[in-house]
DNA sequence: TCTGGGGTCCTAGGACCC
DNA sequence: TCTGGGGTCCTAGGACCC
């Protein structure tokens, strides 16, 4: 048996109805699904919705009133509180390894050390913590690639006997294979749609046939992310964890509408809120941004879809909201067209560099010490909440109609004060 | 009436330069 | 009339992920 370092992927059962679930034990055992912003698709399901066939990414309004009818209960998608029960389960996993990647909101892969057996163990200890300590159910796939432990951790689902942790060490080569066969090639992690329906069309059905597949061949008619994923499948570790999470290459900041709009001074609204929001992200890590795009577009579900999309750089980098905002009116507004009926606006910021490093490099800027507006709103809104403050349009809370529909929400129970768990005794 | 949002990486192709 | 070739930078778009 070899001590070699094994990569574990630890990822949260149904982890949007698991959290509702903690502040609200009600939903346990029920059909419950999470819908994405604007309640408008399934984005989580629990199993007993994933029981009555409630696919996911299905539109809400297609299907509320049968499931309803089913004893489905909906709820609108409450990031605060799913962002808090991260935070604690990436800090909790952090006990148990010297090494982890937070690969998503619900998943972190880590590197656990130790015989075979002993890997399980820990695995198996990790699950009863996460369950015991912050109350969510996780299963953990564990390989000697990333790759091998994302299918691991499906297996770890789909077989009960497993309990939840299914470690491919503890198969042999025949028997690995036979399970790589029973994997279709579209479920292996980094291969979509488009690609698998390529790679069926060369009778590569299985994940066990694109691991024995020619890897030079592969790289010419795929590219090199495919050929990876074969190398993957044999178990050679070609995708590093990446420890420190790095700042953000873009921002984006993008909502549908509860309802289209087709005004000018709601749109200019729009993209002051958007403007500010993403703005706010960049400071938060500390960059300043030297390209923006804005778009703004109708329905893709209506005849006539169209978007206007415009890209611009600025003179010097920048992470000041008026300054951000103003470039997005004067190059998008321009292209707004009172008529259309629009549902969607988007920011975004790309090519950034340190905040620190610019200022360094700007010691002969003789401009004095500009008003930094983004400070100012960004220790305001850390103490009072996002909503207290605005610049320009944003400032004001009247009549905004567009805003998110978010109709089933539960209180963010974990962050807010006046929002706590109540708890009655009988 | 009602169809999410935020990322990453890679590649192709045009513009430009010498 | 004749009319190269290679390198780099940039951008848009494809594909994938959760």
């Amino acid at each position: 048996m070899s001590d070699l370092p094994s990569i574990a992927i630890v990822d949260a059962n149904n982890f949007y109805v698991s959290c509702e679930r903690i502040f609200d034990p009600r939903l346990e055992g029920k059909p419950v699904v999470v819908l994405s912003n604007n309640d408008g698709c399934v984005v989580a399901r629990s199993q007993e919705a994933k029981a009555l066939g409630i696919d996911m990414a299905s539109p809400w309004h297609s299907i509320a009133a049968e499931a309803t009818a089913q004893g489905v209960i909906a709820r609108s998608s409450n990031y605060e509180l799913y962002g808090d029960l991260s935070a604690r389960t990436v800090e909790l996993l952090g006990r148990y390894t010297s090494s982890q990647e937070v690969y998503s909101i619900d998943e972190s892969f880590i590197r656990l050390t130790g015989t075979p057996p002993q890997v399980s163990a820990i695995a198996r200890e990790i699950r009863i913590a996460t369950r015991k300590l912050i109350g969510l159910p996780v299963s953990i796939g564990i390989a000697p690639s990333k790759t091998l432990a994302k299918l691991a951790n499906r297996g770890s689902k789909t077989a009960p006997a497993l309990l939840g942790v299914c470690n491919l060490a503890a198969y042999s080569p025949a028997q690995l294979t036979s399970i790589l066969q029973s994997v279709e090639v579209g479920q292996v992690w980094g291969i979509g749609g488009r690609t698998a329906k390529k790679l069926i069309g060369l009778g590569v059905y299985t994940a066990a046939a694109l691991r024995d597949a020619d890897a030079a061949g592969i790289r010419r008619r795929f590219g090199v992310v495919q050929e990876r994923v074969v190398q993957e499948l044999r178990g050679i570790d070609c995708l590093p964890l990446e420890e420190v999470h790095a700042d953000r290459e873009q921002i984006q900041f993008s909502r549908s509408f509860a309802i289209p709009i087709s005004t000018v001074p709601e749109l200019q609204e729009v993209l002051s809120v958007y403007t500010q929001r993403a703005s706010a992200r960049l400071r938060r890590q500390n960059s300043l941004a030297r390209l923006m795009r804005c778009y703004a577009s109708t329905s893709p579900f209506q005849d006539e879809h169209v978007t206007h999309a415009v890209s611009l750089a600025f003179p010097d980098p920048t992470d000041d909201p008026v300054v951000i905002y103003r470039a997005a009116l004067t190059a998008l507004g321009p292209q707004l067209q009172a008529h259309r009926q629009y549902v969607r606006v988007g920011v975004s910021l790309h090519e950034f560099s340190s905040r620190d490093t610019h200022a360094a490099l700007d010691i002969f800027d003789t401009n004095p010490a500009p008003f930094a507006a983004g400070d100012v709103l960004d220790s305001i809104t850390a103490k009072y909440g996002q909503e207290t403050l605005g610049l320009g349009l944003a400032g004001f809370k009247s009549n905004r109609a567009w805003t998110m529909r978010r109709n089933m929400v539960s209180p963010r129970a974990t962050t807010h004060w006046d929002e706590l768990a109540t708890v009655f005794a009988h």
